[in-house]
DNA sequence: TATTATTTTTAGATTAGCCTAAATTTTAAA
DNA sequence: TTTAAAATTTAGGCTAATCTAAAAATAATA
């Protein structure tokens, strides 16, 4: 069991979810250095560090990715982080909008025995409470097979089953909206000129959402 | 709003603890340096910088004390400690010889609101399971009233109120002998040669503790 | 009161994790 | 294919938090 410091953690987190939307999964310094908030050069450093601690496998000017190793801590610091924010929301009564940074604290929180007998005490939560799924015990991820807002088929029901939490903006917006998690979304119209979208919400309230907004949720059939 | 580091609240915390137990409130170097398992130099080297930032009164040589601001700090601290202790055992089903190396690291989670909403999700508790008292919001302990075991009376009936937590090894024992923080317990004898003491615990079973065992728990009387 | 022992501070180093500026490599454009 | 732009790494520096060894101050003892 090797003890990793909180900023190793956050890199190896990072390193994941750039990887899941890159090619072959391989993940781009400038990328990361944008991600974290950091100069290029720090990230440079650090993995280097993490390539010696067979984390990540690092090729110089190509890219970085996760060793198995590397990946198994990186999905056990997205289930800290969402099973966190379950409980805030759930338990705490936090809005879905306050807890993704104070979850960013708490996934650094060493103990096993504590994010099981959380995990236990939520009734094994499978998703958080922006729909990301929580990889149980083993890093075994429930796959919730959503398609993009913005690429949704007109005239289809769907449920909103995902959004972006990491913008308290967007989320306060949805809120505003009054737009929740499994609320039914129908496309009633695209409108080309500047790619805004036309929604029916629960069949009763029809609204238009900007591009930016789509892109951002993520829905299933129903 | 000052931002410690979790250094930082640790040496506030301990200087509080220390300066309970000392005369006037002053707080030896070496005792600090003892407490943190650090070196006396790397003591004095915080000890300036928490000075420069108002924290504590330090004067070279002599010792230090907490400004109205460090206690203020040290204070919540302590609270969150004991809330998130108070959590784990009540909620989460741990033993309380389990819990202080969590609540280390939890008691330096940054955010009002989440212990806050703890407080309020564990209906104010005025104790954390060791018994030791939980400063409300303000920073208000309640007072137990306790009296060290060592030296209480012999005959009276007593309940145990507190014990030290920071040892699991001595919980892990009061485990083993069953003894349970409000167990009543009564002085029956005390051995002059090697201070053991005899007691009857809930009326019915008798054992012999050490002077070293008895030292670190507290008692009330019924 | 001198001397010795203990405590505390100072001096100088080290590591993690960041930075900027300069150099290098890769990619894109002319 | 040469040149310019962009991405990345290297070099050198900084701060927080630790350390050890040496110096200085305080306390204890003879
Ligand atoms: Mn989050
Ligand atoms: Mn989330
Ligand atoms: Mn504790
Ligand atoms: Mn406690």
């Amino acid at each position: 069991m090797i003890l990793l410091s909180a900023v190793e953690e956050n890199y190896l987190k990072y390193i994941f979810q750039l990887s899941e939307i890159s090619d072959r999964g391989i993940v781009k310094t400038n990328d990361l250095a944008y991600k974290l908030e950091h100069s290029a050069a720090s990230v440079t450093d650090m993995l280097k560090k993490l390539s010696d601690k067979k984390l990540v496998a690092y090729k110089k000017y190509y890219g970085v990715s996760l060793t198995k190793t590397g990946l198994q801590i990186a999905v056990q610091v997205l289930r800290k982080h969402r099973l966190w924010e379950t409980f805030l929301v759930k338990n705490l009564k936090f809005t879905w909008d306050q807890v993704h940074a104070i979850a960013e604290q708490l996934e650094h929180i060493q103990s096993d025995e504590l994010i099981d007998r959380m995990d236990e005490y939520l009734g094994h939560p499978k998703f958080d409470p922006h729909g990301d799924p929580i990889p149980d015990k083993q890093g075994v991820f429930s796959s919730a097979n959503v398609i993009c807002l913005a690429d949704a088929k007109l005239k289809k029901q769907y449920l909103l089953a995902n959004v972006n939490d990491e913008s308290s903006a967007f989320l306060k917006y949805l809120n505003k909206i009054q737009l929740k998690l499994n609320d039914k979304i129908k496309i009633l119209d695209k409108e080309e000129f500047d790619e805004t979208i036309q929604i029916m919400i629960n069949e009763k309230k029809q609204m238009t959402i900007s591009k930016d907004a789509a892109q951002n949720m993520f829905v299933k059939v129903v």
